[in-house]
DNA sequence: TTAGGGTTAG
């Protein structure tokens, strides 16, 4: 219903005071086409129960009948004669009967040309409404664009003394998250218990994820604990919640305790959420079991799971196995080419996800928003600058996407990377949308590779102004100061960050070995074969020494002596990393070290020699957790 | 006195 619901409620009734005698229907499931007031009359729709001294007859029908006939011309109702049956409901009283309103009420609410001002306006002509009628309203506006109405509702039911049922009680909830207020959910929460619903595992699976949406992961796992049947969804829930909340690692402990306790089998969904906690990890080997997981059980027919398949084996730098997924799937909708050219652009591949990008518009793919960031991170990783000026152009010209600050943040890069600063910098400050921490990180990481200086000072304001900057930009601007040789900035700078306080993140390298995930920092002594390792790690330089390895050290650590700088430089996270997996892999492996923090160009060196003189491919991983 | 609930892809 397009119209003012109020203006056509008004017009039509007035022209169907005369006109409601000869309304004749003509409904999906009524055949009938007798008129409307032959099939009920007033007296008998005030009565509910039949009377049964009356012989129906085919003039005047039983009374149940005729309740029934209402009901079903209610329920398929069109947008017309839903207007009538309304008018009718008030010339007759009948409105006010709980059965005929709520039944109205529901088609209102959720008939394919549903109207909530239409319904608010008709809920309101109801004298005495029901704990149903609210609950109907309820849901219909906790999935509608103002779910405040929802939660204001189920307060003013509760104020009444309407006692609400679990699934209005679950609507809520997740109204709440919607208009993301933990307060409200907090009293929603309360009067749960108060209820009585707390056996409900439904109810409380809505009440964990709507705690982990808040990040409070304790209250969703104490929710968890008070679920008495925990089925594969409140699992599901579990691993979702500790997934958002970065307890990653977990993901992977609570699926293997799924499979082999046995209480609850992992579903597509569970394999999907462990998938993403893989990629997250770059966790390579628990992925692949997942993936044999996957097959075993015949998920492997799911779109979703495998478009995660492939972001999974991308983020993991196994380019074929995203590519053997990808190739196998006999249909492909725009998210698996997406995650396709993306983990092509990821890997280095960018020329190739450009071709990925035409073949598929060939196929008649439509790109969208995450299309084109893939492409243009695609261009930044191939130094393609016209190109990347021309597929952004072609964005929002051809496909009318507006770009987002992802497409800027690839702009920034690959004009950045290219030299292109001062580009890059005009493209943030003239770009139209806010520009965030992260964009402004991207120009200072091109800053330090071209040794911008006066540059690096600007957007480190930029990002004191938005109260975002973190160790990791004063150590590149250090870094930057030192490549320049500005060592009074330098010693300037760091007696600053000592007065602030500011503590800079320990490097951390990770290595995963048979489903194993070994972590490892500077000077690492933690690791139960520490002396192996280091001891392997000395082997190491010595070898790499012959091979023609020189430890660069220029930049990094400028205030040491050069022999103290290459001892620093030898216990770096991932050399420790390295050597454990020389220490426990055999000759032809890949190494797969992910950092927190970007690696040093030494490390970087170190690793290149490794592959060369121990038949090591050795990848690394840039990532966040 | 109706039907209705929880997790999920790039």
């Amino acid at each position: 219903m397009t119209q003012a619901p109020a203006a056509v409620i008004n017009k039509n009734l007035s022209s169907l005071k005369n006109s409601i005698s000869c309304f004749t229907t003509r409904t999906r499931t009524s055949t009938t086409s007798k008129p409307i007031h032959k099939l009920f009359t007033h007296k008998t729709f005030q009565e509910t129960r039949p009377n049964n001294n009356q012989q129906p007859t085919s003039k005047n029908p039983h009374p149940r009948t005729q309740q029934q006939n209402l009901i079903s011309l209610i329920k398929s109702g069109t947008q017309n004669s839903l207007l009538q049956i309304h008018a009718h409901l008030i010339r007759t009283s009948l409105l006010q009967n709980p059965t005929f309103s709520l039944h109205f009420l529901s088609c209102l609410c959720f008939s394919p040309f549903r109207d909530l001002r239409y319904s608010r306006h008709f809920f309101s002509q109801i004298d005495k409404p029901s704990a149903s009628h609210y609950s109907t309203l309820i849901r219909a506006y906790s999935s509608s664009n103002s779910p405040k109405d929802a939660f204001f509702l189920y307060k003013e039911m509760t104020q009444k003394g309407l006692k609400p049922d679990p699934v209005s009680s679950s609507f809520v909830l997740k109204s709440c998250m919607k208009f993301s207020s933990l307060v409200c959910g907090l009293q929603i929460h309360g009067r749960i218990l108060g209820d009585g619903f707390q056996s409900d595992s439904l109810l409380l699976t809505t009440l964990m994820d709507f705690y982990s949406s808040f990040a409070s992961r304790d209250e969703a796992c104490k929710v968890f604990d008070e679920i008495s049947k925990k089925d594969t969804v409140a699992w599901n829930v579990l691993i979702s919640c500790y997934l958002r909340n970065g307890r990653t690692r977990d993901v992977l402990i609570l699926f293997d305790s799924m499979k082999n306790e046995g209480a609850c089998k992992p579903d597509d969904v569970t394999c999907l959420l462990v998938v993403q906690a893989c990629a997250n990890l770059g966790a390579l080997d628990f992925g692949e079991k997942v993936h044999g997981y996957i097959e075993e059980c015949g998920y492997g027919v799911s779109l979703n799971l495998r478009n995660s398949l492939i972001a999974m084996y991308s983020r993991c730098g196994c380019l074929e196995k995203a590519y053997g997924v990808f190739k196998g799937m006999p249909e492909k909708n725009v998210i698996s080419w997406s995650a396709m050219i993306s983990g092509l652009a990821m890997n280095g591949y960018g020329r190739d996800a450009i071709l990925a990008f035409e073949e598929m518009q060939r196929m008649g793919i439509v790109p969208d928003e995450q299309t084109f960031t893939g492409v243009l991170s695609a261009c930044s990783h191939c130094g393609l600058v016209d190109e990347g000026m021309e597929f952004l152009h072609q964005m929002s010209k051809e496909f009318g996407i507006e770009p987002n600050i992802h497409h800027y943040g690839c702009m920034v890069d690959l004009l950045g990377r290219a030299g292109l600063l001062d580009q890059a910098y005009q493209v943030i400050i003239s770009m139209g949308v806010k520009p965030d921490a992260t964009i402004w990180r991207t120009l200072l990481g091109a800053c330090r590779i071209h040794g911008h200086v006066t540059l690096g000072e600007r957007v480190i304001e930029h990002l004191i102004e938005l109260k975002a900057q973190e160790a990791g930009d004063y150590v590149l601007l250090l870094n930057i100061y030192s490549s320049d040789g500005k060592w009074e900035k330098v010693t300037e700078l760091r007696k600053f960050m000592k007065e602030k306080g500011i503590q800079t993140t320990p490097g951390c390298s990770t290595i995963e070995l048979k489903g194993v995930v070994h972590n490892f920092i500077v000077d690492d002594i933690s690791h139960p074969r520490k002396h192996e390792i280091y001891d392997k790690l000395d082997e190491i330089n010595k070898q790499l020494k012959i091979a023609g390895y020189v430890a660069e050290i220029t930049s990094e650590l400028h205030d040491l002596g050069a022999e103290e700088k290459a001892h620093a430089l030898s216990y770096h996270s991932e050399k420790l990393a390295l050597a454990f997996g020389v220490l426990a892999t055999p000759p032809g492996t890949t190494i797969r070290v992910t950092k927190n923090l970007r690696i040093c160009v030494d490390c970087h060196n170190f690793a290149k020699f490794l592959s060369g003189v121990y038949n090591r491919k050795c990848s690394f991983e840039f990532r966040v957790e």
